[in-house]
RNA sequence: GGGCGCGUGGUGUAGUCUGGUCUAACACGUCUCCCUGUCACGGAGAAGAUCGCCGGUUCAAAUCCGGUCGCGCCCGCCA
């Protein structure tokens, strides 16, 4: 046992309690003989007294090294009341302090590349993410991450006692030529094939309604080789939702409750601009605000106004650069149409989808739609995307042969947890509330990935290098 | 693929427009010494920077020009 208390826990202890404590030095007031240092315990903070006198000569040149900042120590002390006029204010600990009577040095630091006690100075991001563990110690992360737990935590258990089950679906999945750039990953067994990181589960969220699982949900990571941005990066994490017998107010419906409990019971100083949520069509959003995900915050200065809304009825087809039509969503998307000959003789820039995206101050953050559940429709679908019957068999044959053993009408949406808590957070950008996140480029700086890989691995995979 | 911004001791900045005063300033951090009630402790002192890199202009470049590298932001892209 490292240490008897957390520092956190110390406030209700008895005083005069011999205590047992393990931490980080946060920071030292070294006046000579009596030096003041600042145990940090996750993110509380304790005062330890040590008296040299109470020290022997040798014991004495030890302490020299345990007040360095960020050097790991545990400390034998009693808790003692402080003196009136001697209280801290600042720290929940401040009316103790720990006397100590043994400082055992488990770790020394180095001195770090940079101050981690002052919130105010701004680190360079290379910096920032070459040491991110380091990074990760500051209050300000420490605080974000502890966020978006409560988050995530809130999350679980509201869908779970609404008879949700949480399934894993596969990382290593399959490339698909619509959307964004997938990631490859080179198969060793089969030469010259490739698996894809999943841009999202989409497909497996509809198979599993198809098996009958009706309510499904995932905390799931997804992945697009695309450019970054500051609110998006190559790897997110999104609340992956699918649901059968539902119609779209169903979801919406859900959508709504549960943010408007998340906001309350995970951050209850923020307030709502509008129960229900504004709705807007896509086409009314374009017009009135020239954006399909407007801000539609009443003051811009209020850091805690969350303004929640949903945009409907987007259209189900666009013109690509190349002139050819694409799917706004996805082809799996619902068309407002009433059957499939209706589809047919309707001009496809015509045709609306039952498709949603969910907009927080100005943010996407998430989307979703009915699905087609009749194979003819689909099959529609694909028609006027221009693939070819070869090309639907090899690319969805596996959803079309499902979809022929009787699939429920279903649907989803897919809330991104990144962009939402950097909202709640009132970060900037999406990095400041993940823990090990990318830059610009897609490099991890601490591991220094991507990274070359060895003559015989590149042999294994069947590969070869063209520079 | 394109546009913009930034790059000066370990960290954050000033200085760059208007070249010489820069033998590069300030704060934090680091090191040495002093201090028994501090809590952003205080005091005295010290070390630490070929001003991202390469080249050019000039009597003279942190400063102007060209290139290059790095980081960030935005557009394209992101079903």
């Amino acid at each position: 046992m490292f240490r008897t208390h957390e520092v956190k826990d110390l406030p209700s202890v008895e005083i005069g309690t011999k205590v047992t404590l393990a931490g980080w030095v946060h920071r030292r007031r070294d006046h000579g003989p009596l030096i003041f240092i600042d145990l940090r315990n996750r993110r509380d903070l304790v005062q330890v007294v040590i008296r040299e006198k109470d020290f022997s000569a040798t014991e004495q040149e030890g302490l020299k090294e345990a007040i360095r900042p960020e050097t790991v120590v545990q400390i034998q002390g009693t808790i003692q009341a402080r003196k009136p006029g001697n209280e801290n204010p600042n720290i929940a600990t401040g009316k103790i302090e720990v006397i100590a009577e043994k400082v055992v040095i488990i770790n020394s630091a180095a001195t770090p590349p940079f101050v981690l006690d002052d919130p105010s100075v701004v680190v360079g991001e290379d910096i920032r993410m070459k040491y991110r563990y380091l990074d990760l110690r500051r209050e300000r992360l420490q605080k974000n991450l502890l966020l978006r737990h409560e988050v995530v935590r809130a999350m679980r258990q509201y869908l779970i006692v609404r008879d949700f089950i949480e399934i894993e679906t596969p990382y290593l999945s399959k490339s698909t030529p619509e959307g964004a750039r997938d990631y490859l990953v080179p198969s060793r067994f089969q030469p010259g094939k490739f698996y894809a990181l999943p841009q999202s589960p989409q497909q497996y969220k509809q198979l599993l309604m198809v098996a009958g699982l009706e309510k499904y949900f995932q905390i799931v990571r997804c992945f697009r080789d695309e450019d970054t941005r500051g609110d998006r990066q190559p790897e997110f994490t999104q609340l992956d939702i699918e649901m059968s017998f539902v119609e779209q107010e169903d979801i919406l419906k859900l959508i709504e409750e549960m943010y408007i409990h998340l906001v309350k019971t995970v951050t209850p100083e923020k307030h709502i601009t509008f129960q229900p949520f504004k709705r807007l069509s896509s086409a009314e959003a374009m017009s009135k605000y020239g954006t399909d995900k407007p801000d539609l915050r009443e003051n811009k200065e209020d850091p805690n106004e969350l303004a929640f809304a949903f945009i409907l009825d987007f259209p189900m087809f666009e013109k690509k650069d190349d002139g050819s039509l694409g799917a706004v969503h996805h082809p799996f998307t619902r068309p407002r149409v009433n059957n499939v000959e209706e589809l047919k003789i309707t001009d496809p820039l015509a045709v609306l989808a039952e498709q949603y995206d969910f907009v927080l101050n100005g943010y996407e953050i998430g989307g979703g739609s009915m699905r087609t559940h009749d194979p003819k429709m689909l099959q529609a679908v694909f028609e006027i995307l221009g693939h070819s019957p070869d090309d639907v068999q090899a690319q969805f044959g596996h959803l079309l042969e499902a979809f022929r053993y009787g699939v429920p009408p279903h649907g989803g949406i897919a809330p991104g947890i990144d962009r939402f808590v950097m909202i709640l957070a009132n970060e900037p950008n999406i990095r400041e509330v993940i823990a090990f996140p990318k830059t610009g480029d897609g490099r991890d700086l601490m591991m220094d990935a991507p990274s070359s890989i060895s003559e015989q691995q590149i042999k294994e995979l069947h590969l070869r290098i063209i520079k």
